[in-house]
DNA sequence: GACGAACGTTAGCCACACCAACGTTCCTGT
DNA sequence: ACAGGAACGTTGGTGTGGCTAACGTTCGTC
C-alpha cells in the first residue's frame, strides 16, 4: 500500500513511461506507423498504394519476371499479388502475357507509361522519406538505413533451407 | 522492346531489388515485423500480449491510474483497453475501483501478482530485443535506439491543438 | 439547472498479412 | 510412356490490429 488506493495520485497529464520508449521492438512499431502513414498517405493522393511501387521497381531493376518471381522479390503474397497486377495493367502501367516458354506463368512487362509512373512515385516516396528523416543528420539517415540493412539481412524472411553461404 | 517480350531472361533466382533494400520506411516495416514475431511469440508462450505488458509498465511506473490515461500513456485505444484491462484484471494482475472522486474513472492499480508479472513478461521482452538486435555491436543497438527515440520524438501521435513550445 | 466534455463500454469497420484449395502445366523417375 | 509431385495463377476465406461510432453516465461550467 504504498499509493493511497482510491485516488489518482500523480497529475502528470500524459508521458509514455520512459521504459516503454526504449524498447527497440515498441520504437520500431511506432516509428514504422508513422512512416507507414506518410508514404501510404502520398500514394494515395494520387491514387496508388506501396505494392504498386515495389513492383514497379522490381520490374525496372530486374527486368520482366512472373507473377511468383515478382512475389518474392517484393515480399507480397502470390494471393494478392494477383489484384496488384490488375490494377497495374488496369492503369496500363504493365503487360501481362503468357510465357511462351512456361504456360503455367504470365510474363509481366514493364510499359513506358509504367516507367513513367515509377519516376513519378519514387518522387513521392523520396518526399516521404525526407521528411520521416527530416528530424535526422544526413549521417545519422545513413545510419538508421545502414543498421535497419543489418537486421534485415539477418533475420531473413525465412531459412528454409540454408541458402547462401553456410 | 529492348528486351525480348515472351521470355523471362534473368535465373537470378530471387533478391529484393537494391532500391527498395534501401528505402526506410520499407526497412522500417519489416524490421517492425520481425520484432512484433519476436516479441509476440514469446508473450503469446504464456498467454500474454504486448498491450499487457504496456499497461503493466505504465502502472508500475507512474502509479495507478484512469484507463483514459492509461491510453494515452500507452497508446492503446480506450475502446480496447477495456479487453486488456479485463484479462489482467481476471488474471489478479490488476485492481479496478470506481474512483470516489470522479465517479466516471476507475482507478486501476497494480497488484503484487501484477508486478510478479511485469517481472516475468519483462524478461521476455527483453530477451525477444536480444535476439532482435543479436547483429548489432552494442554501440549500434545504442544507436539504433537513440535514432528510433529521435523519431518517435520528433513525429508525435497528433499534435491536436499545439501541445508544446508554440 | 442546462450544456458540453470526458469517462467506460459495446459494437463494428477496414486494411493487411496470411492460408487453403483448385485447375493447369511442368518436370522427374521409373 | 506415363504417374506423381511440384510450381504457377487465381479465388475465396481467416485472423488480427488500428481505428471509429454511438450510448449512457458523470463531471465541470456558465
Amino acid at each position: 500500500m504504498s499509493s493511497t488506493p482510491g485516488a489518482i495520485p500523480a497529475r502528470t497529464p500524459e508521458a509514455t513511461p520512459a521504459r516503454l520508449r526504449v524498447i527497440p521492438s515498441r520504437l520500431l512499431a511506432g516509428v514504422a506507423a508513422v512512416a507507414d502513414r506518410l508514404v501510404g498517405d502520398r500514394l494515395a493522393a494520387e491514387g496508388a498504394h506501396k505494392w504498386h511501387f515495389a513492383v514497379l521497381v522490381a520490374l525496372d531493376e530486374a527486368g520482366a519476371a512472373s507473377q511468383a518471381e515478382l512475389s518474392r522479390r517484393t515480399g507480397i503474397y502470390r494471393s494478392d499479388m494477383v489484384a496488384v497486377l490488375n490494377q497495374l495493367s488496369d492503369a496500363g502501367c504493365i503487360r501481362r502475357d503468357p510465357d511462351p516458354a512456361d504456360r503455367r506463368r504470365n510474363v509481366i512487362t514493364l510499359t513506358s507509361a509504367g516507367r513513367r509512373r515509377l519516376e513519378r512515385l519514387d518522387t513521392l516516396i523520396t518526399d516521404a522519406q525526407r521528411e520521416l528523416l527530416a528530424p535526422l543528420t544526413p549521417e545519422q539517415q545513413e545510419q538508421l538505413t545502414d543498421l535497419l540493412g543489418i537486421l534485415t539481412d539477418h533475420h531473413r524472411p525465412q531459412h528454409p533451407g540454408r541458402a547462401d553461404g553456410e
